[in-house]
DNA sequence: AAGAATCCGGTTTTT
DNA sequence: CCGGATTCTT
């Protein structure tokens, strides 16, 4: 770190890393880097494929050879595994220009994370500026929806005549009111109209709501952005922060939201030394409030203009698959990307694969996946898509009975298990016992406390001031009376944090142990996951890195057999199509590629939300190299319902490939028929047309 | 006031 | 089918 600047004036004219790039690619790479000082805002608009995560490493890499320090630049990302991605190529790229010593540079580039990880650092360290208290904790969503759902209580919303909105859909009104940085009534009107009559309450909830954070000390994932972004207002501390870096690089633009945009332009309201990199053909999370705008508007907002670079090259899929992605995203209502092309020729085009069912599409999968890594494709080279966490639990059952390993990205999290919380909940609150959604859950992990005696316990914390004087003052029920005694040692202990890090994860650990035993039948698995828990948490200098960055950057994948060891082994992934943004494999396969799955039959309100859907497509088809395999079951099974399981509806192939569009692709049947007249048979066969008629009216 | 039993309703994507 | 809310029992 201290060597930072003495290995600069390599002469950056020795540049043999930028020859690989294509023109466009090097002038972005290159631009402002003549006048480091001078660095005009710059766009890159960076179709699928083209690069875009190299140019920009390239960028940032450049930028360090030509004398930027990096420990000046903050890189803005959309993932934890973004971060990990770029920094890894930004030292590969170092390497190349300043040899050995390129590893200490890129470890530099400290400022690298989402904008929420970026936001916790900065709020910790600006903290006694803004009247915060550094030791402050960060709700996750359940954890923001559980303390929304106390208010709620508090305030007898949850006892109205007609049923109030639940919890997770009035967090999910705030968060977007906040990020879209849209008034209530406005976000109600547009985006929840059924709760347009509660305006008056929720209005009243949310003060309660942002009142109760502030009382406990918590900050929930929209504070960490809103109160950066109110920093930025202040103009001392805008000026502060934006001296502190020279150059701003954010990715993956096209998805950030108003809120993010109103940080950046205060932070760097001239526009010097910022970069900003997307594609708006890919913009797939306005569920989060991301608005395309930021990305088309941005370079208009200085003065001059920013540069814009469009990056139209693809090098990653072959031109059939990239003729059928640009066909889809062709009949996109608006567009404001030109089409991409690519030099990788194939007589190969993707498949629309059909399918009776399911099973069949489980069954064509597993089939072509195998043949596939006999041909030599390794399963990590492989991926398997899909719109919604659910649709691949089929496809699971079938990857374990045939004993193929896989990880899945999306859906339900390491972190989200219960005994998980628990253990967190126990750390959480040993940090900052002022957090009440902490202290509720641990405190009734005791038996013989429910939420009566916990709340009491927690307003006898509040009121005596002193967190020890209120555990050590208060008197139990006699049901929790034979655990009170080692409870209120454990948590002092690790209040005072006496035992050190990480043993203090071991410690709570073994207290919570006898409870979970008495909890869960399934306890002896669920101690592999406190195991790999401690794991994770040794990897962590301190108890506070730990919990913030753990619920900012959770472990995001989950597989059957847990973890790290699976890193130098071969494995299938699976993934939602959100979690597979940026990523690129192989060989592709799309589940469920019909109209109620995608475009998902939630989201087929307006016109926006469906073409979000269309876009979501794009991108799943652009993350193919060389294989890309449409799956269309004839049918499939609503989920859980209610009766015995045999709910299913007819699919239709999905809207945004009509017939006209099929030429792009080659039709399969799958099982493939032992003759001609059973491969007849076997399409025509299965179409039940009583059942059909049935299902035109959502029955069976 | 806790904990078990029962009923009801909603159901995607993620920092 | 699952989680949350309500009701019943102790």
């Amino acid at each position: 770190m201290v060597q930072v600047r003495a290995s600069r004036q390599q002469d950056a004219s020795s540049v043999d890393y930028l020859v690989e790039l294509n023109a466009e690619q090097r002038r972005a790479v290159e631009h402002g880097c003549a006048d480091l000082n001078d660095a005009a805002p710059l766009l890159i608009i960076a179709g699928a494929g083209s690069g875009k995560t190299n140019t920009l490493a390239h960028r940032v890499a450049h930028l360090v050879v030509s004398g930027a320090d990096p420990r000046r630049i903050m890189l803005l990302t959309f993932s934890r595994r973004a971060v990990v991605e770029m920094q890894r190529r930004v030292e590969r790229i170092m390497t190349k220009a300043l040899g050995p010593n390129a590893g200490a540079m890129a470890d530099a580039l400290a400022w690298s994370g989402t904008f929420h990880a970026m936001g916790a650092r900065l709020l910790r360290e600006y903290a006694p500026d803004i009247g915060l208290e550094p030791a402050f904790t960060i709700h996750d969503r359940q954890d923001s929806a559980d303390l929304m759902n106390l208010v709620r209580h508090d305030l007898d919303f949850s006892k109205m005549e007609k049923r109030f909105p639940m919890k997770d859909t009035c967090l999910a009104i705030y968060s977007r009111a906040v990020n879209a940085e849209t008034p209530l009534g406005e976000v109600l009107g547009g985006v929840f109209p059924w709760c347009a009559e509660w305006e008056i309450e929720l209005q009243r909830l949310f003060g309660a709501y942002v009142e109760a954070k502030q009382n406990q000390n918590v900050l929930d994932y929209d504070d960490l952005l809103l109160y950066w972004a109110q920093m930025m207002l202040v103009p001392a501390l805008a000026d502060d922060l934006s001296d502190r870096f020279d150059h701003v690089l954010i990715d993956e633009y096209q998805d950030t939201n108003r809120l993010q945009a109103s940080i950046l332009l205060n932070f760097k309201p001239t526009g010097r030394g910022l970069t900003v990199v997307g594609d708006d053909a890919q913009s797939i999370y306005s569920f989060r409030a991301a608005t395309v705008r930021n990305i088309l508007d941005f370079p208009g907002h200085f003065t001059p203009k920013a540069e814009l670079i469009t990056l139209e090259q693809n090098y990653r899929s072959t031109q059939p698959i990239l003729a059928a992605a640009n066909a889809v995203i062709d009949l996109a209502s608006e567009r404001f990307t030109k089409n991409l092309w690519s030099g990788r020729a194939s007589s190969d085009l993707p498949a629309l694969v059909n399918v009776a069912d399911d099973n069949a599409q489980a069954g064509y999968i597993v089939e072509n996946i195998l043949a596939n890594r006999e041909a030599g494709q390794r399963l990590k080279s492989q991926a398997v898509l899909f719109r919604t966490s659910s649709h691949s639990a089929t496809l699971e059952v079938e990857l374990t009975r045939r004993n193929i390993p896989f990880v899945k990205f999306g859906g339900l999290k390491f972190l989200e298990a219960a005994h998980i919380k628990d253990v967190l909940a126990v750390l959480r609150w040993a940090h900052n016992l002022r957090d009440r959604v902490a202290g509720f859950r641990v405190a009734q992990l005791l038996p013989g406390i429910g939420p009566g005696t916990a709340a009491k316990l927690l307003d006898g914390i509040t009121e005596s001031g002193s967190a020890a004087a209120g555990l050590h003052g208060f008197r139990p029920p006699a049901a929790a009376a034979a655990h009170w005694q080692d409870f209120v040692e454990t948590m002092s202990t690790l209040h005072l944090g006496a035992a050190g890090w990480p043993s203090e994860l071991d410690l709570a650990c073994r207290w919570y142990l006898p409870f979970m035993e008495q909890r869960f039948e399934d306890a002896l698995q669920r101690q592999t996951d406190l195991t790999q828990l401690a794991q994770i948490a040794a990897s962590y200098p301190t108890r506070e890195r730990f919990l913030t960055e753990l619920t900012l950057d959770p472990p995001d994948a989950t597989s059957d057999q847990a973890g790290p060891p699976l890193l130098d082994e071969d494995y299938l992934i699976l993934s939602t199509i959100h979690s597979a943004k940026g990523q690129e494999w192989s060989s592709v396969f799309v589940l469920n590629v019909v109209d109620g799955c995608i475009p998902s039959d939630l989201g087929v309100g307006s016109t926006p939300e469906i073409e979000e859907e269309r876009r979501l497509l794009y991108v799943a088809m652009t993350r193919a190299k060389d294989q890309l395999h449409l799956m269309v079951p004839q049918r499939f099974f609503t989920h859980g319902q209610r009766s015995l399981g045999d709910r299913h509806v007819y699919a239709q192939r999905t809207r945004f490939i009509p017939n006209a569009m099929t030429t792009h692709f080659q039709s399969r049947y799958w099982p493939r028929a032992q003759s001609a007249s059973a491969a007849a048979r076997s399409i025509r066969a299965p179409i039940d047309m009583k059942a059909r008629m049935r299902g035109m009216w959502g029955s069976s």
